[in-house]
DNA sequence: CGTCGGTCGTAC
DNA sequence: GACGTACGACCGACGT
């Protein structure tokens, strides 16, 4: 069978509409707008993808009047502008459609319908099959044997047989269906009381709107639609009129010329990267040129000897360890790679264990000449995630000193609301250069292979292109965080704290393996209970952790009430405030609660770190990562153990699971309300200087200024009260969620949010201006200068924008805390080295700082760490720390 | 069998 | 819609 040709019509004026509502502002780092330009990619690309079509076109609107203004002044009169930022991305979103070497085609007086409709009358007539590309229901009108509608975005395809299906109707007389209803975002008017249901019973019925009009006296007994019919005949044809899309506009481009090349690649990858489309432009980059990279395999004595010299010459070089493990301190040498230059990498291989004729050279060896090097602290090394190398070499007792750069580090203090600051993805960023992947020399899925089993051939250029790209990603990061003036951020505080991290990862925490045991039995029996007292209420047997489950047995087998959707609304909700509600009429919730805070308990904790105790060391070794969060706070993961519970008494129990070594004592440094205090800092309020500098409780403080009452008054509950208020003024909590909190009426809720920003007016007027600088400059900063963007803050979207807004207000706070405790530690770590002491830190859990000290230096500790950490920075404010210790973690809390 | 979005819950 | 920042377990849909 023949197949004739298809050619795609693309209706480019509604996907601009479609893509910049569809997808949620995205913008390149200086905040030109591009989220309408990426909606339209990918739709244009999904076609290309999935239909690679021989002929398409694309079709605009042009700006101005059409003849259907001419028809009728009011067309489109209630049509707003287009939105500046959906504006700006039109020279963008053509310049693409040009990059995939589409045709765009626009005529003045026409909108893209008419041309669409011609268009596709033209090609119909010589032979081809037609796929009008649109979400527009307009366009059925043109439907035929050869012509079908195709919604990229609901993928789905309207033809003849389906408008039948659905309304029972031919194409064409769907114009007469539109003239009924009219279009209320064209502004046409149509039929009063006649909707899009109505039209289509009644031209179904009568066959058109002539039809209805010759036959109208049969529709007398439906009164009201008869008189709206009656009155509105023009307004009926006219609407008609302008709903019908002109097929034989005058074109000149024959259809010939819509014929696709072949696509340039490298300029859609330009463009792409232009506009910080990343998994797109790496997915049209071309294979870089590999040719000018020199990596050398060094093996012998006397090159290594060589290589070593050179770089204790050149003073800065980035240095790079391949091992067994994702752990670091897991994981054991399997090589170490090096660069000191653009373009260039060395490889060392230590512990391949594929078969080769290449001789590795002696662990000790390598170690003897590069030693001396790695320890020297004059002598700079740079890498990427370098406290990963640094807990490696350690265990081969070399202690990596001056460290001075990381490019994981710089990647996210340049752009801290991305996630992934891989090496490949900078290389990708700032070179387009494609790295060769993991999967490349080791295979993937469960075939993959560990480093050491792949041969030294292939692991040269994959090891040596690392150390490469990091040391080229150092130069140029280190320029890019100069002038966005970052670079003393990373000198001063990311850096040091890099070694800081490392030592504290190494050291791990001890728990008490058998305690969680213990819990892990005693929480099982208990679940296993409720387990079953769940099932005996429910009537049958579910999935208890299956909310969606949940939900069913509730509120349609239980028919409890329900009183909210989930977030998504994608079913009931059934969080802690549902089952809280629902467990005053029914038993199952309360059991469920129950059950819950044990499985999390279980599952989360208890579970995973009794796995994640190290064979060696018996303790665990957290990660704490300083490239994830927008505000800088550090993060933990492998365990995350900046989220061990402490509020309730089963959870408390994991955390007296946390000792100290014998002998010890664990140590729990703790800023008192260091958020509150850089706010008072930062807004300069007079009430808040006044009430940190007199030692005030802050909340008690808080509730005699909100609440008006004297002192003598203030009773434990206006203090909480007044507490949640202290903390909803740092996240920029509304009255809504204050009234739900609190408990109260909403507007009970406003006027005390009213009175807190009449007696603190600093920091209202803190807040106004925050929001009106970030407005203007789109980025917020820290104390310490720490930045992020905030492109959203100029959405037109008041979700987005209110959302951008509280972050401008909470980022400036969290951040700066964040780079305070980051300097205190840097600082307790020399003052413990300095004073020659055996305490250790451990963790850092945001605003406290945990410590593990011999019995006998516990007052010693206690002393010089409050003495460093309540001074590390001067502010408007005194800085406080509160002190515990004990025999768990929970004691010292 | 892996990935990914959704929901929920823990911390500061 | 409605309070900022994280990590991670589990479910269930979806793709390979």
């Amino acid at each position: 069978m023949a197949e004739s040709k298809k050619i795609f019509l693309i209706d480019g004026s509604a996907f601009l509409y479609r893509a910049f509502h569809a997808i949620r502002t995205l913008s390149t780092s200086n905040g030109h707008p591009t989220n309408a330009t990426f909606g339209f990619t990918r739709i244009l690309l999904k076609l290309l993808k999935e239909n690679k079509p021989e002929y398409a076109v694309v079709f605009f609107d042009v700006k101005g009047p059409t003849f259907r203004h001419t028809m009728y002044d009011q067309y489109k009169a209630n049509r707003p502008p287009m939105p500046e930022e959906l504006a700006v991305q039109i020279p963008d979103v053509k310049r693409m459609i040009s990059a995939l070497n589409i045709p765009i085609i626009s005529k003045i007086g026409f909108e893209a319908d008419d041309l669409v409709g011609t268009y596709a009358a033209l090609a119909e007539a010589q032979g081809f099959d037609v796929v009008m590309v649109t979400g527009d229901k307009d366009f059925i009108q043109l439907i035929t044997d050869h012509c079908v509608l195709w919604d990229p975005m609901k993928d789905t395809i309207t033809d003849v047989a389906k408008v039948q299906e659905d309304m029972g109707i031919t194409p064409i007389q769907f114009i007469d269906v539109l003239g009924l209803a009219g279009d209320t975002a064209d502004n046409i008017p149509g039929v009063k009381g006649v909707g899009p249901k109505t039209a289509i019973k009644l031209i179904s019925e009568f066959g058109s709107i002539d039809g209805i009009y010759e036959k109208i006296d049969q529709l007398k007994k439906k009164k009201k639609l008869y008189e709206s019919l009656c009155a509105s005949q023009e307004i009926v044809m006219l609407s008609r009129d302008l709903a019908t899309i002109d097929r034989k506009i005058k074109v000149d481009r024959p259809i010939e010329e819509f014929k696709l090349p072949a696509f340039d690649t490298q300029t859609a990858f330009e463009l792409f990267k232009e506009l910080e489309f990343k998994n797109l432009a790496s997915e049209f980059a071309q294979k870089t040129d590999k040719s000018k990279k020199i990596y050398k395999l060094i093996t012998l004595t006397q090159e290594m000897e060589k290589l070593a010299k050179v770089l204790e010459n050149k003073g800065v070089f980035a240095i790079d360890t391949e091992t067994t493990s994702k752990h670091p301190m897991e994981a054991e040498l399997v090589g170490i790679s090096f660069s000191y230059m653009d373009d260039t990498g060395f490889y060392i291989p230590i512990a391949h264990t594929h078969p080769s004729n290449i001789e590795q050279p002696a662990k000790e060896e390598i170690l003897r000449i590069f030693k001396p090097i790695l320890e020297n602290p004059e002598i700079q090394k740079v890498g990427q995630n370098i406290k990963y190398d640094y807990i490696v070499l350690a265990k081969y007792g070399i202690k990596l000193e001056g460290i001075v750069f990381d490019t994981m580090i710089g990647s996210h203090l340049l752009n801290p609301a991305t996630r992934g600051h891989s090496l490949d993805s900078i290389a990708m960023d700032l070179f387009g250069y494609k790295t060769i992947s993991y999967e490349e020399i080791a295979g993937k899925g469960k075939n993959q292979i560990g480093f050491a089993e792949t041969p030294i051939e292939q692991a040269v250029n994959y090891a040596a292109e690392d150390a490469d790209l990091t040391f080229m990603a150092y130069t140029e990061f280190k320029k890019q965080l100069q002038e966005k003036e970052l670079l003393h951020l990373m000198e001063t505080i990311e850096v040091p704290l890099i070694s800081v991290l490392a030592r504290m990862e190494m050291a791990g925490i001890k728990v008490d393996a058998k305690a969680l045991s213990h819990l892990s039995t005693t929480f099982e029996a208990e679940m296993k209970i409720l387990e079953q007292e769940i099932y005996d209420l429910a009537g049958e047997e579910f999935n208890i952790n299956s909310s969606q489950q949940l939900g069913v047995i509730l509120f349609e087998k239980l028919n409890l009430k329900t009183s909210k959707k989930t977030k998504k609304k994608t079913g009931y909700s059934t969080d802690v405030e549902v089952l809280t509600t629902l467990a005053k009429t029914h038993e199952l919730p309360e059991k469920l609660l129950r059950y819950r805070t044990l499985g999390k308990l279980k599952s989360t904790y208890v579970e995973s770190l009794v796995q994640l105790i190290h064979t060696d060391t018996g303790r665990i070794h957290t990660s704490f990562n300083q490239a994830i969060t927008v505000t800088g706070r550090l993060s933990s993961s492998k365990p995350n153990l900046q989220n061990i519970p402490i509020r309730k008494k089963e959870g408390k129990q994991i955390r007296e699971a946390f000792i100290p070594e014998e002998g010890h004592t664990l140590i729990s440094a703790d800023y008192s309300q260091i958020e509150l205090r850089i706010l008072a800092h930062c807004a300069e309020d007079e009430i808040l200087i006044e009430a940190f500098n007199n030692d005030e409780d802050i909340h008690t403080r808080t509730a005699l200024e909100v609440f008006e009452v004297m002192p003598a008054f203030i009773t434990d509950d206006l203090r909480s009260q007044a507490k949640a208020i202290n903390f909803g003024i740092v996240y920029g909590m509304s009255a809504f969620r204050l009234s739900n909190e609190l408990n109260i009426s909403r507007k009970m809720a406003t006027t005390y949010i009213d009175n807190y920003f009449k007696r603190y007016a600093g920091v209202k007027q803190f807040i106004d201006n925050t929001i009106e600088q970030t407005h203007k400059s789109c980025e917020v900063s820290t104390l310490f200068g720490r930045k992020r963007r905030l492109d959203d803050i100029r959405s037109s979207n008041a979700n987005i924008r209110n959302f951008a807004q509280r972050a401008a207000i909470n980022t400036p706070i969290q951040g700066s805390a964040a780079d305070l405790i980051k300097l205190a530690m840097i600082q307790m770590e020399a003052a413990l080295v300095n004073n020659k002491m055996s305490s250790r830190m451990l963790l850092s859990v945001h605003d406290e700082i945990i410590f593990e000290s011999p019995m006998e230096e516990k007052e010693q500790l206690i002393d010089l760490a409050r003495k460093v950490m309540e001074n590390v920075t001067p502010l408007k404010v005194p800085l406080k720390v509160n002190f515990g210790s004990g025999g768990n973690w929970a004691q010292a809390h």
